[in-house]
DNA sequence: TTTTTTGGTATACTTTGTGATACTGGTTAC
DNA sequence: GTAACCAGTATCACAAAGTATACCAAAAAA
């Protein structure tokens, strides 16, 4: 196997490992259409339990994909907020949710 | 919720369901990029067993993304060949090369 | 003649991801 | 005063996903 195929199986498997579980995508496309507060957030995925998103919302902190910021009016107002690397996913989800249209006519509806 | 956003989120989850596990993507890159038996397919992918490949493959042809080729001579050749519905995705799969590169650079080596 | 290759299957086990449920403590609307 | 909203956390438990290991028959290479 060449070098660079063992380099982009790389990339593509740390691609795979980013995207992780259910929910990251979903909460990257959520938060990359505008939504910023847990709440709205969590509402704008049904079926997505607060455990998860929390969780979720954690680790993209850390791998810097998201910013919480807390500003401390009473009441405090948490918003989270995508870095340009989280955005710079964003086409990618894009074109799946294209993909996904498209799917959906050839697998469910048995179109070619 | 407006309407297509639900739309847009449920075809996001389609491709998400699609892509599925560890395994899937590198077999479609393994596939599109030319390894058409069930050897060569298992010695691109370092670290993949036999009985995950035998699985997804036999899933991806209920799917309709690949098909399974059998030529009865002797030695008896089987080869898994890409359908183009498979190889659509191929482009997403460019991209997030791409995209695992440059992440690896910004989380991996701390760059911006 | 023993080893290796091909294209898998069977069984058992372990890990991980996800879900369900309940709880918190402060704030504000009714 | 009590109900609802915010932004979560803690604990338990289960099912899915993945791994390890062994096995198979036929053919070809050493």
């Amino acid at each position: 196997m060449a070098r660079n195929q063992i380099d982009e199986l790389r990339a593509l498997q740390d691609t795979l490992y980013f995207i992780g579980g259910k929910w990251r995508l979903p909460i990257i496309n959520s938060i990359c259409n505008g939504n910023k507060r847990f709440r709205e957030i969590e509402r704008s995925i049904p079926g997505i339990t607060r455990r998860m998103l929390s969780k979720e919302l954690k680790d993209m902190e850390m791998s810097k994909l998201v910013q919480r910021n807390v500003y401390t009016d009473t009441p405090v107002l948490i918003e989270y907020e995508p870095t340009e690397h989280c955005r710079s996913f964003g086409k990618i989800i894009q074109e799946m949710i294209n993909w996904g249209k498209h799917h959906r006519e050839i697998v469910v509806r048995g179109k070619s």
